[in-house]
DNA sequence: CCGCGGCCGGATGTATACAGTGTGTTCCGT
DNA sequence: ACGGAACACACTGTATACATCCGGCCGCGG
């Protein structure tokens, strides 16, 4: 049981719009890890038959935010402590390279509104998770669309859609890190004063660091802890 | 009118093994970039109906080697020289930092697999352009493979089937490049020596060459040549 | 002669209906 | 009571049929 967008759409919805609410769904784990995907529920929440749904997913599939098992179905892809690391080694290889076209291309509107999101940031109580992530998910990625390069984009955006559920995961167990919102203020200097070279070194310091942080966390909790929970999940988990 | 897999299938196909097809075909030229992919035509090739048809073409609209436009239908994904260099660029990021897991777990029977292929390039005559290609491509996906880094291996793959229409279009326009045997066998010798740090300047200098070439090559020719006569294309493009 | 608007063929996009399959349960036998 | 097999349900997967939309052709008017 699970509610990803109960919105009546004012025109029948398209398969690209369906998989982008469902990347966010997935991000967002309102569509946890391993769960599988009920299609005739998921259609009927976004007002079409199974057959955009399950184009949808598969859209989703070839992106690897999905599996699909035949006869069984799509399944939210899960990840282990191995994988995560692997992944922020593709982060590591795949963003910093963009610096220097981030400089070269950044103009004075996007760095306000790079500072309008920090600022809606840096202005949230210690409650909103949510909205934490989500600010946080958004700053990395605009800054990365920044460089305009449409490919890297693409495999970098594949990369931090398969990492943000258990990167939201772990913000939900230890909170949001302020020291963030330093690094932010960094990475608009740096591309402001257009240099690369700092944004560069800022962006493999945060990536690091970050790597460090999420797979030694993903580590510690081998698989079997029950997480939801901690998720405020409200499920009737009783043994009958 | 083109031609990608005519064979009656013992059991009705799935969608996966459509995107196989589909994939290989786009690798291959049969399908070139820009072309419109004819759901009617295609389904009945592979003998099912559009639904799982249109459910691969998805897939393949996730990795980027297609795109899917509202009313139009499914399109080869095009590239200009800008977009080649920009995915060698990822190439070079993705596949040098391969080769410590690579050497790694490289086995015997790898290393025989590997020579098999280099083999079978080598005893290739002048005319076989189509095998050449394909025995290239595929020795460079089982090194990567061999990597067995799950998720680099699938960005890679998606680089590799975005760029090979166009080095194979490259193949044949200036023909098969011997050394690059030499290539391979260097190749060979630095993971059979357990060398990551030969193994991944060997990665890097190839692909910065076949970089230079490709991207040269299709900056020279500008979008508009002719290039279909050149592939043997046996089109009534007679103008009555 | 050229430009434009409405028709028409064809292809895409989707809902419905049905076939196939995996899963959980229940019932029987031991 | 326990193990196993068969049933039943539910879900996936796909074919058919229909609505919708784009593109080209023809005919009309300037």
């Amino acid at each position: 049981m699970y509610t990803v967008c109960s919105v009546k759409p004012r025109s029948r919805m398209r398969p690209d719009e369906i998989a982008g609410l469902l990347r966010r769904a997935v991000r967002e784990r309102l569509l946890v890890p391993g769960q599988p995907l009920n299609q005739d529920e998921l259609a009927k929440r976004f007002g079409v038959s199974r057959i955009p749904l399950r184009e949808a997913l598969r859209t989703l599939a070839g992106e690897g935010l999905v599996v699909m098992r035949p006869g069984i179905g799509a399944v939210v892809t899960e990840l282990d402590a191995e994988e995560l690391n692997e992944l922020y080694g593709l982060r590591l290889q795949l963003e910093p390279p963009l610096a220097e076209w981030i400089v070269a291309r950044a103009r004075a509107e996007d760095l306000e509104e790079l500072e309008g999101i920090l600022a809606r940031i840096s202005s949230l109580g210690e409650g909103n998770l949510e909205a934490w992530a989500n600010l946080d998910y958004l700053f990395h990625r605009r800054v990365a669309e920044l460089s305009g390069r449409r490919h890297s984009l693409r495999l970098v955006t594949q990369v931090l859609n398969l990492i943000e559920p258990y990167s939201r995961l772990y913000v939900h167990l230890v909170g949001p890190e302020h020291h963030l919102v330093s690094e932010h203020e960094e990475v608009i200097a740096a591309i402001r004063a257009g240099d690369a070279r700092a944004l560069e070194a800022r962006m493999v310091r945060g990536l690091e660091s970050a790597r460090r942080r999420l797979v030694e966390s993903a580590s510690s909790m081998d698989e079997d802890v029950d997480l939801v929970s901690l998720l405020g999940g409200d499920e009737d988990a009783g043994t009958g």
